[in-house]
DNA sequence: CCCAATAAAATTGCACCCAATGTAATATAG
DNA sequence: CTATATTACATTGGGTGCAATTTTATTGGG
């Protein structure tokens, strides 16, 4: 058998160990949930980021798209095209702003509100997937937001 | 001004509130994380992804596209395009296992080993980034592995 | 031995995600 | 008032991520 490398040629550094890295945990676990979410979101025809985008929409009823970007995370690149996607579906409307023809304005049209109806049940279900954490999701998520206010 | 909607056409359900939601929390903050690595990985030309490849070849020197699917998450659909990278650049070599012609073993080659010199320092650096973090972040791990094996 | 069932990768197509660049509008300095 | 800088989006290109399908190889039953 002709390896290519001789055998004991380097030392694996075990700080290196996948197992052990914060970032891939949350990494994986980010895959997960999205995929958690899909019997959810699947029969509204919406991705994760585009039900994401229609939360706070239904929050805020109409947003700009840097507003999009500063609540998400999520910069022009991303953005621009998901939000032509909906609008192409007639859920949005993307019109610049009289007053700074800079801005796009992103509004809710008759159909994006009426997804806010068939979305009303998703936390609770979603929620009831892994409500039996150990210690509960609500000190996760205050770690978590800390992490991201130190990072963002 | 015209409004597409009747003020007061619909109430907004709180609990669909983005900050409430645990799932964009860690969407978002993988997304951070990752961004972190990359002054640490763009001189070594990797995306995360690929480091992540790495770290496990790293540490078995050699794996199937099925073993890394496994440990990873992640399907051939992703693995194989960016194992191909990772050949083209001699790090990697990939050839079919003359047991299972179905298998194809992943083999770390002599630039591949280079590298992890050169990456040694990064799981050090990287934790600098977020160390002073409130409760310490094993703990958060340990939560996010018993989520991600309960997900999984 | 033959064939259906299973398994591992590869391929295809779509949707992010983001760095880098381009473009048009607005704000600001002098 | 005008040149410059800044801002908000759009565009482009490369690299994931994943569902669905296809291809090739192996396994198991008869």
């Amino acid at each position: 058998m002709s390896s290519v490398l001789t055998a004991g040629s380097f030392e694996f550094d075990p700080q290196l160990k996948l197992e052990e890295q914060t970032c891939f945990q949350v990494y994986a676990l980010s895959r997960l949930l999205t995929k958690a979410y899909q019997p959810l979101l699947t029969p509204l025809d919406l991705t994760y980021p585009q039900y994401l985008v229609l939360l706070l929409l239904w929050e805020h009823r109409e947003l700009t798209v840097k507003d999009l970007g500063q609540h998400l995370l999520l910069d022009s690149g991303t953005l621009t095209p998901l939000l032509k996607r909906l609008a192409q579906r007639g859920l949005v409307s993307r019109q610049r702003d009289p007053h700074d023809e800079r801005s796009v304005r992103i509004t809710l049209l008759p159909a994006g509100v009426a997804l806010h109806e068939r979305a009303r049940h998703i936390p609770a279900q979603s929620d009831q997937q892994y409500a039996k954490s150990p210690a509960g999701l609500a000190g996760l998520r205050q770690e978590l937001k800390q992490l991201i206010r130190r990072l963002a």
